[in-house]
DNA sequence: TTGTAGGCGTTATCAT
DNA sequence: ATGATAACGCCTACAA
């Protein structure tokens, strides 16, 4: 094995008999090459085994290719389906993902951002469920284009992309009183992130347009067992609900779970039950949960469709914001769908 | 907003009244510079908002701290929470990990590959369902080290993590026997991936030792509606077994709503199932299933810890393989744990 | 301990 | 269309 792993332009330029610059020439997109001579590059850099520096390219260029992921939760299944639909979508444009987790507790959130500007990182998409401000102040004044999904910040410069969290929560009103309900619930986590909050309102409020009163609770953490808890807290009132959103499709099934397995009610004849995101465990037999999609590929393909329009344009130029409509998903879970 | 939003070495060796070398000095790890100096170096570094170019970095040091994460189904919860559980151990020891995901069709994994390349990432992670022979060849050809996990390859060179995944299976027997079942089966998808296949024959192996068959049913891919289908086939049939082993906790869930809903078996009493990976819904109640939990943290550690020690070393120089005891995690789906 | 000089692999500029 | 040359930001000798 040769000490030496990675070729040059040069060796590929000398091999082919032409200049540096030739090769370069050959690998920049819309440059101007002869047939001729591309054909010899081609060859002997295939010969060669080169792959063009992109360290290098990315020094020269001031341009990396490189988009940060900062993401939290990412083992839940709605985060790693988003995280795929984005890390598939900056492939396909020719970027490349960078994972950065921010679940650790001990301060390497800034850690790990910060690593991610060493290696300038044209972009960052936020995909954390609350990032402090000072995270994305960081990344815009390191140039980086920002893009924020799922959470309403009022900060100028990222491109926003929101669901209309309100409306869908409006909907789930109609479909619970259409199915005879009065009592109704909200389950909700206590991460109080935007959109979390959006779904209780719109639901609270929608439910007060038709004169009835929302219980709702909260609890730990967007998880299934904090969906237990608020099972065993609302299933427990005097007048118990008889239909209850849920903030998630995860707080929803360790809610369904609880109210059958522990308290034997049925969905959804004695309980309807509805969620958020449509995870693939809500088209599980065992939870045929009625759900909101959210529409990940064209939350990708927006973010990095923006990302590629931008490529030019300064960081804080064009603020913009996008609200994507989520797309009601009839299971079972509700009566009379 | 400046132009300029990257500020370089040489403005912070300015502004702090010293040269550039002790600029560099100051943030390599190791490096001999007077504490007066340091301090100088750091504070105009801060004020400046300065940070290492990695990329420049990367390209003296010929290392680039770059990890590639190949990984196919990222969206599946036993493949998100071995993504999460690198990622986060390649963060902790200042590395980065990049995301490759290799489940398009169109010839993009060997896009994707030559995408890491590019970036001179020192190792790639391999966490795909069957990568070909020239991906793994690519990787080490180019200088990277590779980790394998979960794959038996027969390939020298890179770092092998693997379950004792015959063992485990024996166990299962075991199990079935002392729950009193003869009547076994085991459900298995159509990948064809080493440690599956090493689960089916560990499985038929041990069920042998004790003179029993298994009735083997393969369909499709390690999916939840693959499991579905496997126990419309399995459970259909006129002796109809009264334990299953699912290659697959996905399986599993799948098996299992299957036999609950449309078949009316209840488990554990009229039928024991166990899978593998233990995912969060293993231990969901509807599902409470007896399964083999993936040591991720361990794995995680070994992989990273294995590049960081062989940092200087050459890439083919230490072939080494690791094969980790998994755990069986009793739950309700199989009778008198 | 500190500063100086040279080079890493690439692309952009400017001639030709 | 092609080739020489100068950056890009950093690190590593080497000399002081």
């Amino acid at each position: 094995m040769p000490q030496k792993v990675f070729v040059s332009a040069q060796e590929v330029a000398d091999r082919a008999g032409v200049s540096r610059s030739a090769v370069s020439r050959t690998f920049t997109l819309g440059a101007s090459v002869s047939p001729e001579t591309r054909r010899k590059v081609i060859e002997a850099a295939d010969a060669l085994g080169y792959h063009v520096n992109h360290l290098a390219r990315g020094l020269m260029r001031n341009e990396s290719g490189i988009v940060c992921l900062i993401v939290s939760d990412m083992a839940t299944p709605h985060r790693s389906a988003l995280v795929k639909a984005l890390a598939q979508e900056l492939q396909h444009s020719g970027k490349i993902a960078m994972l950065v987790n921010t679940d650790l507790l001990d301060g390497s959130v800034d850690l790990a951002l910060r690593q991610a500007i060493r290696y300038r990182a044209d972009a960052s998409i936020i995909v954390s469920g609350m990032p402090d401000k000072s995270i994305t102040q960081l990344c815009l004044k390191n140039g980086q284009r920002l893009v924020l999904i799922n959470r309403d910040d009022e900060q100028e410069g990222p491109l926003r992309i929101n669901l209309d969290d309100e409306e869908a929560a409006g909907r789930v009103v109609t479909a619970f009183l259409r199915a005879g309900r009065r009592r109704l619930a909200f389950a909700n986590s206590e991460a109080g992130t935007p959109s979390l909050m959006a779904r209780e309102h719109g639901f609270v409020a929608a439910a007060k347009a038709h004169g009835l009163e929302v219980v709702v609770e909260r609890y730990g953490w967007t998880s299934y067992e904090s969906g237990r808890v608020l099972a065993q807290r609302l299933l427990t009132l005097s007048g118990r609900p008889d239909a209850v959103f849920c903030a998630t499709d995860l707080l929803a099934c360790g809610f369904i779970d609880a109210a059958r397995h522990q308290f034997f009610i049925r969905v959804p004849d004695q309980l309807c039950v509805a969620g958020f995101d449509d995870i693939e465990q809500a088209s599980w037999a065992s939870y045929q949960l009625t759900t909101f999609a959210q529409p990940l590929a064209t939350i990708a393909r927006e973010a990095v469709s923006w990302l590629e329009s931008n490529e030019t344009a300064k960081p804080e130029g064009q603020a913009h914001a996008i609200r994507l409509h989520a797309d009601l998903v009839w299971r079972g879970s509700i009566r009379g769908g």
